[in-house]
DNA sequence: ATAGTTTTTGAGACTCATTCTCAATTATTA
DNA sequence: TAATAATTGAGAATGAGTCTCAAAAACTAT
């Protein structure tokens, strides 16, 4: 908590851009909470504080927070794309209730692992996984 | 191989629908082949055959084979909805190229075995595996 | 068959998330 | 402080997917 801005900084650094004030906004934005998000979301929360800050660069911000490997995109909902951090965050993936749209996060490093030598296999390199499943939840399923 | 027809003969029916000659031609073309494929491939290899099948047919068409268990939406890339066949076919997952968009399917029954165990640890039942991941292909990489 | 009813269709207008353009602004360097 | 390079906001542009509507096709009952 609070590395964010490290991490981010360093990864500016060596791609030659710098911490502007828009980008410190949206970092700190994205970060103040630990939700999903897509990015109107976002633009509503940021819009809240900081009037001056556009839908353009949080769409020009968001690749380069995914990039530095803090936050990844997660789903699409709704035709919208969702994001969720990975920094400080372990790896999960995600049961999705069809009915009632609970989501609840699984970890398994054993999935991560066979998918990792399964691309090495193709010579593919991973930037991000994307795991999960649909069904029915128990609630759901008892109702 | 051939009783894609019966399947969405029936499922018309049931919904008090008519099976018309462009859904038959939509049927037909997307089980002439067993590869992954979006809306303007589909319209392109209609195209080729039949001129008069508009794209908005293709549109209001696709839900319908998805909601009758024949064909699923598999993945999104390069900002197109991709779509590939359920029925007849076995499970497999995606390696997605974000560079070229170029799609390498991998089969694992293991990682499936340790989902649904996971799946069964939560009293989850799941309807659809929903397995990937994103990075760079070998192409990409050495270009 | 024929007329009447309902569904479906093609064409193109429309929507809306995302990307792009560009002149003005900001950060950095010399 | 001037020069250079990166970044910004605003709004135009893009493009996948949806919607509208009058014409065409499928079906139904005569």
């Amino acid at each position: 908590m609070g590395n964010e801005n490290l991490v981010f900084g360093k990864y500016l650094i060596s791609k030659g851009l710098k911490l502007t004030k828009p980008r410190k906004i949206i970092l700190d934005t994205v970060f103040a909470t630990h939700k999903h998000f897509n990015v109107d979301e976002l633009y509503d929360l940021i819009r809240k504080k900081h009037k001056d800050v556009s839908r353009a660069t949080i769409y020009r911000t968001i690749p380069l927070l995914v990039d530095s490997g803090l936050i990844k995109q997660s789903l699409r909902c709704l035709a919208k794309d969702h994001y969720e951090h990975t920094y400080g965050h372990d790896r999960h993936f995600h049961l999705i209730c069809e009915k009632c749209g609970r989501i609840i996060e699984v970890e398994s490093k054993e999935t991560e692992n066979i998918l990792n030598e399964l691309a090495k296999k193709h010579n593919f390199n991973i930037k991000e996984f994307n795991v999960g499943a649909r069904g029915i939840c128990k609630k759901c399923r008892n109702k």
